[in-house]
DNA sequence: CGGTATCCCTCCCGATACTG
DNA sequence: CAGTATCGGGAGGGATACCG
């Protein structure tokens, strides 16, 4: 029993840290852009890259590979020329989409207390 | 009205890329990750550095500074020797905590779909 | 104990160029 | 059009030391 209950504990921690690496491989600003920008559509690698603004050409694809990777976005090669990718959340990413959803809609709710409390926190620094 | 209308756009721009500018600054692993462990409890610095694991004490303060900031965590200094300081969410602070928590549940629920995900893609790479 | 400052190095990320 | 490779600058972030 006791071995048993070690071996549990020992699959807890493992299960632990990668809820972790796989968290903080998602929370970080370009992946939960992408995410937020696909929302419920497919778009092509070049419209994905006009719709997150300020993202280059390289951050674009690392990105994608490590969603697609993780089984959050899907691609799709049409094998014509010229070549057509398409991308777009899978289920897991569209559950996941909606806890971006609500950090969006928390930032515009929050602007103008936000806004606030930094001019206060500012003056408080010069005093 | 033509000049009206620009000016909303205007603000309604000013909005945006306000509330992109606060979501990006926020949507970072350091900046989810102490909001994370706060949860509805109080901790000292020290005890936060624990709790987080990995976080150097440099960045700790200063990713404290930028949520004080903001108005998601509030500071209480006691002034006593040694100094005592203690760290909570504020209402702003504990309304973005749910999304995380979000965040966090996701990664837990897919632990075995995402790990089952990267599998079949490395496979398919070596191929 | 908590915060600030300094140094230093890593690696992130952008720019560019080339392939299919 | 989409992806890969390479290179270089610069910010991010760690380690250390020192103040209050």
């Amino acid at each position: 029993m006791g071995t048993e209950q070690a071996a549990e504990d020992a699959d807890a921690m493992r299960a632990d840290s990668l809820a972790r690496e796989i968290f903080t491989g998602v929370a970080d600003k370009w992946s939960l852009l992408i995410i937020e920008v696909l929302r419920d559509r497919t778009l092509r690698f070049t419209e994905l890259r006009a719709e997150v603004a300020g993202i280059s050409h390289k951050m674009l694809t690392q990105t994608l590979r490590r969603l697609e990777r993780d089984g959050v976005v899907h691609r799709t090669v049409h094998p014509t020329v010229p070549p057509r990718v398409e991308y777009r959340l899978t289920d897991a990413g569209r559950s996941l989409r909606d806890t971006v959803n609500g950090m969006c809609a928390w930032s515009r709710t929050h602007l103008d207390e936000i806004e606030a409390s930094r001019h206060r926190f500012d003056e408080q620094q010069h005093a």
